[in-house]
RNA sequence: UGAGUAAGUCAGAUGAUCGCCGGUACAAAACCGCAAGGUUGUACGGGAGGAAAGUCCGAGCUCCGUAGGGCAGGGUGCCGGGUAACACCCGGUGGAGGCAACUCUAAGGCAAGUGCAACAGAAAGCAAACCGCCACCAAAAUGCUUUGCAUUUUGGCGGUAAGGAUGAAACGGUGAGGUAAGAGCUCACCAGCGGAUAGGUAACUAUUCGGCUAGGUAAACCCCACCUGGAGCAAGACCAAGAACGGACACAAAAAGGCAACUGCCCGUUGCUGUCCAAUGGUAGGUCGCAUGAGUUUACUGGCGACAGUAAACCUAGAUAGAUGAUCAUCUAAUACAGAACUCGGCUUAUAGAUUUACUCACAUA
RNA sequence: CGAGGUGUAGCGCAGUUUGGUAGCGCACAUGGUUUGGGACCAUGGGGCCGAAGGUUCGAAUCCUUUCACCUCGA
């Protein structure tokens, strides 16, 4: 199992800038090819969702929908997600959803 | 059985798979970084709370020029005890509430001084009198038994604070006597003040005597007693790397003056300093601080209790964008408030549900 | 994590020290002025002073607790 690979401040800057995006009810998703054999993953939850507790909280379960199913897919893209309001109220189960739905919209699970 | 009071306990459990944080042992000598340093794999065992919260108090610890004296400022405020310390806790006293178990209580001093009380009211502390009540004097009117007496009205000069009206509050309260009318003027009871005696470490309580009166407000200034230097782990220490340390004028030194993380002022004390111009570093480096402590559990002893002492056993999170989650199964009432960031002792606030013990009242039965 | 500050009308602010009437500007409404509008003039409405307790006869103001928001500290 690979590790999952952050990046900087300033590449966050340039995925927003320069990244293509979409969205559903609960997450945002950017993404921009980066020219690796590699995806990387940056996640963002705002301060209106919650406590710090509870920030941390969106992030795992972000964090963990991506590495179980990291497999199935593209690799060769920095990948950022942002948290909406709201999401703090839904379980592991519903998040997994959005993010895979918002992956397959995209074209970025592999066949 | 119902209603209630007080003091506690728990804060999902077990198993499986994957993942996160750090510890120990072994392995590897590869990778990142200029360096200080950091990273990897396997195994083993560990990993949030009763409030971790609010930051409202108190301490340890660290630095600030020595941590000194006085004033100012700030805090505490019935009494005694506990504690490292406290605004906390325990035991008691007074007051308030409740049928009761019991609960609440910033509860020193307006008889040191100053201030304040809108509106209303005559008057809001210092003795005064608006409507009143009463005596005396004068005038007028009326009546009668006509040198006079009685009643009423008006004016004057006094006595009084019973009654009325205002207000949150009106100069002790109620009752009786007393008086021209009244008044602690006198008496009884009650409240309050001062003294004595007895009990208690004390707050205070009980009894008794005295003089009859001293308004409220100190979470108003203030007085009294006691306490109090400031900042905070982003404190602070070490390591690594990098930058700068120049010029002009004046010049013996000292003194004076100035500057200095310490809320204000004065004194004392320490260090630096001739003046002007120019220039420079930094906000994502690393390690320590940082987990053995006023520690936890159990037993015994002392104490009404808070707590203290002795002995034994134990080691129980330590991150630095910041660690506890996901899925499945079984049991179940299990769903609340909520997540350590230097560490302790308290307070306050939030909180689903389950459960234990003691006590009070009401009803029923025996 | 620590330290400090601010909450008053739709918006921006006084008033809090020293407790008794809640005020100013803009905005809003009505009327006047103008051919009409703007500007200007006059009048008016709108507030449980962030929330909850306490002290007091009486609290925006004093005390305690609590909730938001903002600023600063390597």
């Amino acid at each position: 199992m690979d590790k999952i690979i952050s990046f900087n401040n300033r590449t966050f800057q340039n995925i927003f800038k320069s990244g293509k995006s979409y969205g559903n009810k609960l997450l945002v998703i950017y993404y921009v090819s980066n020219g690796l054999d590699y995806n990387r993953l940056g996640i963002t939850v705002s301060k209106k969702n919650g406590n710090s507790v509870v920030r941390h909280r969106v992030k795992r379960l972000i964090k963990e929908s991506y590495r179980l199913n990291d497999k199935k897919f593209v690799k060769g893209y920095d990948i950022i997600f942002i948290a909406r309001v709201g999401i703090e109220n839904s379980s592991y189960c519903e998040v997994q959803s959005a993010l895979k739905h918002l992956m397959k919209k995209n074209n970025l699970l592999e066949k």
